[in-house]
DNA sequence: GGGAAAAACTTGACGGAATCAAGCAAATCC
DNA sequence: GGATTTGCTTGATTCCGTCAAGTTTTTCCC
């Protein structure tokens, strides 16, 4: 099931958990569409017809016959605009009473639904709605590189562990292994020396990065990782520009790293920017055997 | 503007983003009712006509008409079951074939909507569908307390550092001590004295409780931290619960703990369970000026 | 500047989606 | 064994939504 799939079922399950509610019009004697018109008609400045008609899809012979009945109730007013063609659409008060009417009425539709809902749940389906919302409309927030906030730590423990165990299967003293690098960097480092940086897009975090002295002249890059979901994207090379780049402005001569032959893409990430294998070692560690890589470069 | 405003909202947008997809079936010369019924007949066993107007809520006379198109068309069979009143409805080898081609067109119709998001957000998306559904249909998975699992440590920190920092402005030292508390946890314990559990529910995690030995006849009570959104339902106790008796069986005498005067509730909680407040010590710590407290009680 | 084209809206005509009410046959209830 | 209920069908009706044509004003373009 893909994800074509998974919103064809949503659209399923939410037009047959939603779309009855828009029969609670009915009262009103109004349309679902003419409750959009409406609804779209509360705003501070005039409309126009055909803006309407666009923004909402609908046919302009429909919208014009709508905003007839609804002048015939006393709930809009038009009068002719500068362009002679077209009329300014407004809300009377009469009408906006009417909008904020229809608009109790389908709160009360829709309150049974989230009554049952603990305050919890209700922050994670807003959430999650606006989730939705932000991805169907490709409004997703730009990529930022940051510098550690309180919980990142953490979580780069957590994504190590968890990545590591999925992908690796590297055992629970792998977790124990990055904690203690994380518990080291937390308790002391000399910001002149050693950064660590997250990369975010929103509030979701896709990698992290970090820098700190292995020797006076040796700079050590540590807990690289990027999210599964972001990978292939040039983001690493954007985390390993910036690590770079603070490396040489501290002084540093070199820049060594430690990884495994089973990351592939990291090594030729690591060739292409000038880093060179340096050992190569087989080893058991986690439950699993690996081969430990060390490459170096000049900064 | 609260949850029902945010579901209004969305239903907003969704309509107005998916809803002219409807439309895509004019090209089979069918309306949406009409593709919902073949799509609810499209399973393995037979159906009835009154079934499918209840569960798609609709008139049971348009459903009637519907089928018998349907049947025109040769796209469904209807027969007499046992009960004579009824009939079976089968869709055959054309109306599979019918069926498979709406699929098609409506996968079709979605796929410029989806194609253009990266594969992480697709993945988030359908999380954040399966989010939604799952809450407006009130399937929340049970409460689970668990073992720890690789990521579970590094999750224990950040909620640490994270929450103490929005909620009582602690500075980047905390994550720091916390770090250190779990990384020596992982790294050297006893299972048979020291023990971590996390509640889930589902793939949420929602909270954690350690216990660790502080002397031979002293249990330590540590980490234990309840999201928010899950506070205030019972879950501190049956947490605590389990680590009282872990520490029971493992022969301890008392069972201490640390905690800060501003933590009202989890002092309440303590004192029902037959814990004495035995220090308390004005103090800064983390940026703060803190009250420090110690409840210990008998096993 | 004047005719053609386009834009903003209105109106007429129409198909058909959806609903209400009544009807029919079989099953179930007392 | 009659009354009621159930599952379905049919007829009548409403009105949503669309297509096409018409009116008036504006804009375009030579």
């Amino acid at each position: 099931m893909d994800t074509i799939d998974h919103l064809r079922a949503f659209s399923r399950f939410y037009t047959g958990r939603l779309g009855l509610l828009g029969k609670s019009y009915l009262g009103s004697g109004l349309g679902v569409a003419e409750v959009r018109i409406l609804h779209d008609l509360d705003g501070p400045q005039p409309t126009f017809a055909r803006d309407l008609a666009q923004a909402l899809a609908l046919d302009e012979g429909y919208v014009s016959r709508a905003l007839k009945g609804f002048e015939r109730r006393g709930w809009i007013v038009r009068r002719v605009a500068q362009d002679g063609r077209a009329r300014e659409v407004t809300l009377t008060d009469a009408g906006r009473a009417m909008v904020a009417d229809l608009r109790a009425q389908s709160r009360a539709a829709l309150a049974p639904l989230v009554a049952p809902l603990a305050p919890a749940q209700q922050g994670a389906l807003v959430g999650a709605l606006r989730a939705v919302e932000d991805i169907l409309s490709c409004k997703s927030a730009p990529l930022v590189l940051r510098d550690l906030e309180p919980g990142d730590g953490g979580w780069v423990i957590e994504r190590h562990a968890a990545l590591y165990a999925a992908e690796e299967g590297y055992d629970a003293n792998f977790e124990a292994l990055v904690a203690g690098i994380v518990t080291g960097f937390l308790t002391s480092r000399d910001p002149a020396r050693a950064r660590g940086w997250i990369a975010t897009r929103g509030t979701e975090r896709l990698g992290s990065i970090f820098v700190v002295s292995e020797a006076p002249e040796v700079a050590k890059l540590r807990l690289f990782l990027i999210e599964p979901a972001a990978r292939g994207t040039g983001l690493a090379q954007h985390m390993l520009d910036a690590a770079v780049s603070f490396a040489c402005g501290a002084g540093y001569a070199r820049m060594r790293l430690w990884t495994h032959e089973s990351h592939r893409a990291a090594g030729r990430l690591y060739a292409r920017n000038g880093f060179q294998q340096m050992e190569s070692t087989p080893q058991r560690a986690f439950g699993r055997d690996v081969v430990d890589q060390v490459w170096e470069r000049p900064l």
